[in-house]
DNA sequence: TGCAAATATATGTACATACATCGAATATCC
DNA sequence: GGATATTCGATGTATGTACATATATTTGCA
């Protein structure tokens, strides 16, 4: 059971007191990008995917009507340590995209969504649009504050 | 490999635009978190444990030398659908903790950090307090403004 | 008391992450 | 042109996540 109540990261996880505020938002990163993606990940679940199947999905369409390559498909992952090869062979054993083998290089692989899967993801788009309003509890301008210091995290 | 230069959201994952700053937002945290997560693992690494497994480690010397129950570790765990039971078998075979049933409620479990876990700890504690000052490139107060806008997210 | 419900943990399965390695195809360089 | 290196993707293994279910113990109540 997910627990949707509001609750500062102190009480989340039953710890009074950090050392101090770095290690604070360091587990509040953490936290909350769980939080998040959980929510999506129940979403998915109704319509037969995961998160990592969907957002290769989205890449794919991207592409529409190219192929894309494997090697593509990592570039443009959020985790590129991800096996995105495994991915591809439960979306293709769902019929949502094919895989052959490129003409031009016959190490590649072009892969592309199938109507199918355009279709599927024609019926996330708008529940997935809602969902990421969960981040509406911020103002615009607070959104682009928070990928700032994000970003400057990063640097 | 890991990209540790210098780069905003747009660039790392090659989508120059997003939606609003609310979906480049939500991506950024997803994002972030598992580039933390990935320099600490590569830190864990070296020492023969795992992320999870270092956390549920680091709550049995908060509870030292009183035992936890794997209904505790669940609770003060930052993933609390993730699998204590299986990750203190892990521990429980490098000889990091000890597992007895509790006297008390042979239901239970009571798990305790050995000699040997605390010195892990007490060998690794000062590098990952070290590695937390990735966080460093903002101010104090900088990051007590992320925790803000994080514990907001989720209200 | 005895039986149903609740509690505490373990286990099964599907999927993903993280990283090493392999085999095939292609590029490079002498 | 042929040996060598590089690239591309697939696969193997260990671990973790997510969720359902099983098993044992305890609690509570008729």
């Amino acid at each position: 059971m997910v627990n949707l109540a509001a609750m500062k990261i102190e009480d989340e996880i039953k710890q009074p007191v950090f050392k101090d505020e770095y290690q604070k938002a360091s587990i509040n990163i953490a936290y909350t990008a769980g939080w998040l993606q959980q929510r999506l990940s129940a979403t998915f679940r109704e319509y037969g995917i995961t998160l990592p199947q969907f957002n290769i999905l989205r890449i794919l369409r991207g592409q529409h009507p190219k192929p894309a390559t494997v090697n593509l498909l990592i570039e443009r992952m959020l985790d590129k340590t991800s096996n995105a090869s495994r991915i591809v062979d439960k979306l293709e054993a769902k019929q949502l995209v094919t895989r052959t083998v490129c003409p031009g290089n016959r190490r590649a692989v072009d892969i592309r969504i199938t109507e199918a899967g355009l279709d599927l993801l024609g019926r996330l788009d708008p529940i997935i649009g809602g969902e990421q309003h969960s981040l509406k509890n911020l103002t615009e301008a607070e959104a682009a504050q928070l990928s700032y210091l994000l970003d400057k995290i990063r640097d």
